[in-house]
DNA sequence: CAAATAAATGCAAACGGTTGTCTAAAATGA
DNA sequence: TCATTTTAGACAACCGTTTGCATTTATTTG
């Protein structure tokens, strides 16, 4: 069995409460003791019982993340390793541990918040996504536990903290660096609609084409999931129209990977035929051929702020629910060029 | 307050052990009284306290995992996400939790291993590399913990679960590849050497070239991580050679893609003038442009078994330590070709 | 129908710490 | 020197469960 506090108490002669305090390092222990324990706990090779603390300071200096359903899809976006940096970065420096949700449904994914804030497993959670009809956020408030969303929340928006990019306007600057570029006809391919952030950044497509005074249309605007093969249909579809599009907004730069290939394979250039901007900008679009052109919303910052705000608000659980909005800006790379008017490519 | 095994027991007019046991559904308690203590739990609206539990059963159903020293350059390479969902699927099945490391440096990452196991914070552990001079590894053999380890521990494999590809077997096979293609000048690009999967894949690098009776030489191998603006060196190196290599290994697809890039730099075309196979493929090397010969190591698979073993270890520490090799196979695409024989590209 | 057996529940001691309160000793001051 | 304050440490209760054992209650059996 392992050392426990009243062994290290015995040999130390001293009582057990003295050594807790010896370990906190309380005032209230004479230096000559806490040398004596310090000793004891060395030659004994004790290790404090991490439960039993949480069990009375009902504090695990614990974090819990939660993941999109389907942890296939979140962990295959790139997107997820650089925000875990961020979370990680902050909580290292503040001591705090990290749990993982390892679900892959909604419901799962739900079962196992419910395990980890009831449980008391963690004393507070971040959610990594703004998502349509989400059941996490609404539970998390009623449990008045602390926690901060990645991304903006659809409502209660003043009770809670989250960290964001002003996607409206990060996607509406895309938009007008492209019709600054003279292009008129702009595709907005999202991931999955139902998560805000893509909500967002149609919304900020579709301002800058007003804006300037351009048909928004419906037909423009496709989804696809990364790892499905509706890359390859929506490429086609938009490539079908009788007015093709010469320039697209890509949510995530994963996904302009695909779109570039399906593009290649039809003898598309990019950026002569076609301009890309894709959001993200991941190692994926510094790398590709020709390298992206994209929106850097500064994932890892997004990580650390966001764990910077529970954080703090596990300190204070009064404090002011204030947001933090991080800056995105544009990389111009390769894929964006200017429209040469001819709108024919194929 | 959240509420309690007594206030439960309270207001169901029975004691504490009956609420325990009615909770784990011991049949010892009757149906009558089960119902009943459900109710009032439903109407209470209790939940356990996990960490109370914990401290009695000592069972934390939590595993922690060990990245890398630099979460950031674990975190970067694809292959963290994906093992990660390996071990988080399997993990998920068995109602095991996730603890991550946050450390960014090998000292502070050893610390908060021995904070995990010292502290009783998990039953197990997964260390995701093998490394020379490394203290985890020794570390968790002298504590006792089930352990498994990703990669070929470097001794007392006989004491160790581990689960990795047989990468002596599979470089050799990437090498053998490309002798079949033509060709004789091949070179070896790795990450950081210090990894024992580096050093196995140089093995049967050389192995092969052996084989064939081609000439090893160290100039071939080189290495660089990711990251580092170390990959436009590598490159120049192996240019600036009299012998040219005409194809080359690298060890992770994400450094294969820098590669691809410099050489595209240098008007190098693959696989026409330069063959190329990478590691691991990952969503990077189908993607590509062109889309990468990459051996798949089936890391998701590499990381679901690894929770295998370390879960199944906690459950019978007595077990006989098996090892699980995963084979790896060649996805041929598009950046090897037969070499032409001029050996003339620039 | 009483005795024996089985089933259902309660009691109380852990698990390994923390912490408020109390006491003895040391330090201070008059 | 003695009363008073300060300081250092001990005591014991508690955190929320689990679990071995004792006890009560129900059931079976001769």
């Amino acid at each position: 069995m392992a050392v426990t506090i009243k062994d290290v108490a015995k040999r130390a002669n001293v009582s057990p409460s003295t050594v807790s305090r010896v370990i906190t390092d309380s005032n209230k222990i004479s230096e000559k003791t806490k040398r004596k324990v310090r000793q004891v706990m060395e030659e004994m090779g004790y290790h404090i019982n991490f439960n039993a603390r949480v069990l009375v300071q009902k504090s695990t200096q614990t974090i819990g993340i939660v993941m999109k359903h389907s942890a296939s899809h979140s962990l295959h976006n790139p997107f997820f390793p650089e925000v875990l940096r961020g979370i990680s970065a902050f909580c290292h420096e503040k001591d705090y541990s990290i749990s993982l949700t390892t679900g892959n449904s909604e419901k799962s994914i739900f079962n196992e918040v419910v395990k980890m804030v009831q449980g008391r497993r963690v004393d507070g959670v971040i959610v990594l996504y703004s998502k349509k009809d989400d059941k996490v956020v609404p539970y998390l408030i009623k449990q008045n536990i602390p926690f901060a969303v990645i991304g903006k929340p659809l409502s209660e928006t003043n009770k809670i903290m989250y960290v964001d990019n002003d996607n409206v306007q990060a996607s509406k600057e895309a938009t007008e660096f492209l019709i600054k570029l003279g292009h008129q006809r702009i595709s907005f391919i999202g991931d999955d609609p139902e998560f805000q952030v893509i909500q967002d950044r149609i919304n900020g497509y579709q301002e800058a084409l007003k804006l300037h005074e351009l048909e928004v249309t419906e037909d423009y605007i496709k989804s696809f999931e990364y790892g499905t093969a509706n890359g390859k249909q929506v490429v086609e579809e938009l490539l079908s129209l009788p007015e093709k599009p010469t320039a697209m907004i890509i949510s995530a730069d994963v996904n302009a990977l695909v779109v570039m290939k399906e593009l290649s394979k039809r003898d598309i250039y990019v950026p002569k035929d076609m301009s890309i901007i894709s959001f993200n900008n991941t190692i994926i679009s510094q790398l590709s051929t020709p390298p992206m052109t994209s929106i850097d919303t500064q994932t890892y910052q997004l990580g650390y702020e966001a764990s910077k705000c529970v954080i703090e608000l596990i300190g204070d659980p009064e404090m002011f629910k204030r947001s933090v909005i991080i800056p995105t800006v544009i990389e111009n790379r390769e894929t964006t060029a200017i429209y040469k008017g001819n709108g024919k490519y194929n």
